[in-house]
DNA sequence: ACTTTTAAGTGACAATGTCACTTAACGTCT
DNA sequence: AGACGTTAAGTGACATTGTCACTTAAAAGT
């Protein structure tokens, strides 16, 4: 069947929980599918199934009194909401927001399947845990980037993972703020130092990469 | 038993665990005592047990090339090491490295053990889960804090939970930089700031409150 | 072709971080 | 008790980042 095969492509580990612990997760789950722009979660919802996500992107993150943002971490196509699970086992608060950032197809497992999975599946639990230590990880590294790396390193970084010399960034300078947890005119002056290097060209909701090895530069210390 | 009262009073969540699912965890783990100052684990440590925290306290912290520090936060009684666990399923490496704050009594319960435990034991996952869920919240709240919050509330908040009017805070302005993930200067500016407010009273080693509400009241927004 | 909306620029200033020191307080060792 | 080494704290100059109150410019809507 063609969905399994994604799924199994898209989460390996639930490979063994499927084949040898005879979990169905077709049978018990249900694909839903996320318009753009959706907010999933915010704080003190409730959460009630354990969400895989297929394909698209989600983006999680909290807002300051004053509104300024920060992202915390992006759900890309096999990746599963750990917050979302968290609150499911601990029936805690959302201390953040999560929106799709495209449309989004995910696998939704009820609760009580969950459950009934994390018992009886140990490659089931393996998956669970896995997440969660990666978004452990990842948040750890976060706080120490924020802390401790510049903010030129850090958009330097940002502009090599998300494009290159031939693919522009369509981004607004407000949402590369938020995705640095920085402020929108922060983010503008030292684009404009980039571009007065000859490292990006900029334009009205677009970014274009001239000189790769300049920016690589920066990030190797 | 005596300790068995003290486990399940700090772990409230493995009473079932014990009580219904023949879950034996004193005998099948091992009660270790560590003397303040020791390294627990560093980056790239390899982990073989479920660490649950009797009494004392960890301190968990990355640090920068330069030599700046963060504490990420503290494991103290009634905790369980997460990072632990994380790569204990994950075999991750640990971004971080943890310290003993003082003498630490905890239990350590083997890998193959805790394995069986999270198959077996409902209430037992719960507990697992639940710190996970917990130290990830926390988590989360630290980026807020460091991206959102200004340097004096944080300082404030942190002298008003770790000291009153009548119980000085014994530490030094460098502790006190790493907790908060800032540079001693900075905080020895704003200390002295406060001082001049009479708001603490400074000595070598030790800050003395001297206006609780007046500290409380810049947390109040 | 006009308004409206959204994106980006600007300058002044405040807060925080960094650097290269100096000064002060505390142990400890004759 | 006085000298010495160690650790804690202070200092001023400067760089980086964040904030505010705007202006300018580009795209979208009518």
């Amino acid at each position: 069947m063609e969905l399994t095969n994604t799924i199994l492509h898209l989460f390996p580990k639930l490979n063994e929980a499927i084949s040898k612990d005879g979990i169905n997760i077709l049978k018990h789950s249900q694909q839903i599918t996320i318009p753009e722009g959706t907010t999933i979660f915010h704080q003190g919802d409730q959460c009630l199934n354990y969400l895989l996500v297929i394909a698209g992107s989600v983006k999680v993150f909290t807002r300051a009194e004053n509104g300024r943002e920060i992202v915390l971490y992006h759900i890309s196509s096999g990746g599963s909401c750990v917050l979302t699970t968290s609150c499911l086992i601990s029936s805690e608060d959302y201390p953040a927001e999560g929106v799709t950032e495209t449309d989004v197809v995910a696998l939704a497992i009820p609760k009580p399947i969950f459950e009934q999975y994390m018992a009886e599946s140990k490659a089931f639990r393996k998956q669970v845990f896995h997440s969660y230590g990666d978004r452990l990880i990842k948040l750890i590294t976060l706080v120490e980037e924020i802390s401790f790396a510049k903010l030129d390193i850090r958009l330097a970084k940002y502009l090599l993972e998300n494009g290159s010399v031939n693919t522009p960034i369509r981004t607004t300078h407000q949402a590369l703020a938020t995705e640095l947890g920085s402020a929108r005119e922060v983010i503008s002056r030292q684009l404009k130092e980039f571009e007065n290097k000859g490292w990006v060209l900029l334009s009205r909701g677009k970014i274009e990469i001239t000189n790769h090895d300049a920016l690589a530069n920066l990030l190797a210390h």
